[in-house]
DNA sequence: ACAAAAGCTGACCAAAGTGTCAACTTTCGA
DNA sequence: TCGAAAGTTGACACTTTGGTCAGCTTTTGT
């Protein structure tokens, strides 16, 4: 029985791998490379684990498949930092998208997170050199701003680590944050919170003229 | 032959769980407890594995003995966040002193953070609780500060949160931080660096005159 | 000096892990 | 409709792993 079958999205390939892709996300995350096994991949997506063979032929090629996938994802998220914009306006749309992106892909956040801790294994030169390279981007504008007058001179590689950091720990960390804010768990308001906070504190940290309370 | 052994320090039994300790720590931190084997930890301690088990009798016994030493270990550096002191001179020293004890304790660093982002399976109720409070003692004292006009209204919980990452991003995403400054590795000179920019930011961010650039 | 306590370890096991394969079923283009 | 291509899978082979154990050596108190 002949089905119509071309659009690319719904090919059984296409399927099955974005299956095993999504629960690889949630296992890897939570075990890291070492610690995950195939076999509980398969079964978290449904599929027994010579399936997943047939689609991947080692547990490296699921993982850095995730991982440039993963790389690839996030330059939407951050190009708020453009010099036509002010700095008050840039950072306050980058640290609001950098947390949502956050909040809403926890499980990629930490398996980067884990990825990194574990030595950065398989995160691949070209990978590094992209990310390095949109940091530098960054900086250069910040360096304008602060030529400009429009900011005070802070080392920008160091206020994007600040800006990184901070982001990215509410995921990452979540148990130990959500302790921190004597919540069992975070919501969205939490992270509402954190945006306001984090924004309000560095806008005055780096600004000339320390605005509103 | 017997031999002098009373100090406690030199006997063998108090030696060779020093040498499991210390090297569990360098593999769990970079493999986390799924992915560590023991031969792994026996190899890195110079014993053969059989050994390893006359002192432990299992994995779980080894990770867990490491973490609550962890955790004990923190009391000491973070003691200066108290209301005697004025906010600046406390921020500075708190940051200081964290950074200070994460780099030179980095492998303690990213096992604690690869036990969080692998949902703090092991972390002890006892050891949460006692995190808690003393944020909340710090939280205290902050709110003091904020009352008596010595800091802006900042929430102190979130305020935490960005030193704690800020901070340990250095160590425990040591990859990531050097691309980020366009170094191969980190020196002391980075966390120095890193030291003065959260520091100033922060200050700048948090006190109601904002002091010098 | 000597026996008891402490420490040591090669060899071993059962369980769990990765990856393979041959035979089967389903899908698909013409 | 039908043969080739794609997809599926139970069973298997091989390796690694956590943990055990019996018998050995060293240390230690007296």
């Amino acid at each position: 029985m002949a089905r119509a079958a071309r659009d690319p999205e719904e090919r059984i390939r296409e399927r099955n791998m974005r299956l095993i892709i999504k629960a690889g996300i949630e296992i890897f995350a939570r075990k890291g490379f070492d610690g995950t096994r195939i076999a509980e991949i398969a079964e978290a997506s449904g599929l027994p684990k010579a399936n997943v063979y047939y689609y991947f032929s080692s547990k490296e090629e699921i993982y850095t498949a995730i991982v440039a996938h993963l790389i690839a994802s996030w330059d939407d998220a951050l190009k708020y930092i453009s010099p036509e914009r002010e700095p008050a306006e840039a950072l306050r749309l980058y640290i609001k998208a950098k947390l949502d992106y956050t909040r809403k892909n926890i499980a990629e956040s930490r398996l980067f997170a884990s990825e990194i801790i574990q030595g950065a294994r398989f995160l691949k030169k070209k990978d590094r050199e992209h990310m390095r390279q949109v940091t530098d981007a960054h900086v250069v504008v910040v360096e304008g701003w602060i030529a400009a007058g429009k900011m005070l001179p802070v080392d920008p590689r160091h206020l994007f680590i600040m800006l990184w950091a901070s982001t990215q720990f509410y995921a990452d960390f979540e148990p130990v944050a959500a302790d921190g804010l004597r919540k069992s768990r975070l919501k969205a308001e939490d992270y509402e919170k954190a945006a306001t906070t984090i924004t309000e504190t560095i806008l005055k940290g780096v600004l000339p003229n320390q605005g509103r309370g």
